[in-house]
DNA sequence: ATATCTGTATCAAATATAGTTACAAATAGT
DNA sequence: ACTATTTGTAACTATATTTGATACAGATAT
């Protein structure tokens, strides 16, 4: 369980807020449908929150809602709140500096993984949650 | 040292390569630049090996070189090479069926995935390793 | 034959995700 | 004020992956 899937969890539990409409949705009800544990899906929820997504209320009656209409949420910003935003990772250890491709290789791989993150961004944000659960209800007719 | 940096390693690893020319360079030597430890090297140059774009030699004054020309080694070719290809991970346990939304999530997510993936490998699809070596150069001088 | 180098198996250490339990803090309703 | 409910978060375990290291069989040039 190493493969980064919060970005999934986390669509699925927008895709099931949106359909809750104005009301609050309880962690446990969520965690029913994502087939997990509420306290996984309250640790999403917490970054999607301080990501200004989704609003929460803590007491009797808490819960989450949209902090937003879904057609006024990208794709994207819902990958930024929860992932590290990066496609691969730089060299673990810092290469050679003696060697002349060690010392200017990490510039060049930097400036590449910022273009190809850039570019996922893009495509990301060519969609909104509101696209996405349209793609959800069609697959369902 | 969990995030992925095979991809940083093979492109260090292949430009390397490139370097030497048409002679066998050692594990060693590549692990010299790289900082890390011989067999590191040799598993990715196997990765490498299997999709055609290096090859090796066994035994005394063995060693591994292109088996390219670096203007026909895409980024993507070698990105393929040597990592899953997902930019993000699907659900771990699959939702739940009984739920609507759970019940059809996973196939638009995949659909998703998949173009998503092939943004960034169409976007690593326009440099090839000479493009990149050029960058590397150019920040030397 | 001998020395050298790859290929690969195996093990350990570090790190990340997922899942669980437990509990403090907040809040609605009585 | 009291109670029940729900979030937020800390702490812990299990699992998986990556990286790194040691060891050795097999191949090959001299």
């Amino acid at each position: 369980m190493a493969a980064n899937s919060q970005f999934s969890m986390a669509v699925h539990i927008l895709t099931m807020l949106a359909k809750g409409g104005d009301e609050n949705m309880k962690s446990e009800y969520i965690a029913g449908s994502v087939n997990t544990n509420p306290v996984v899906i309250r640790r999403v929820l917490g970054q999607l929150g301080q990501a200004g997504i989704v609003s929460s209320q803590t007491g009797a009656f808490g819960g989450t809602r949209l902090a937003k209409q879904p057609s006024e949420i990208s794709l994207c910003e819902i990958y930024k709140a929860v992932s590290c935003g990066e496609v691969f990772a730089l060299h673990s250890k810092a290469p050679n500096k003696d060697c002349p491709i060690g010392a200017n290789i990490e510039a060049a791989l930097c400036s590449l993984q910022k273009e190809i993150d850039h570019a996922v961004g893009d495509k990301l944000g060519e969609y909104t949650l509101a696209c996405f659960i349209d793609k959800v209800c069609t697959a369902k007719a």
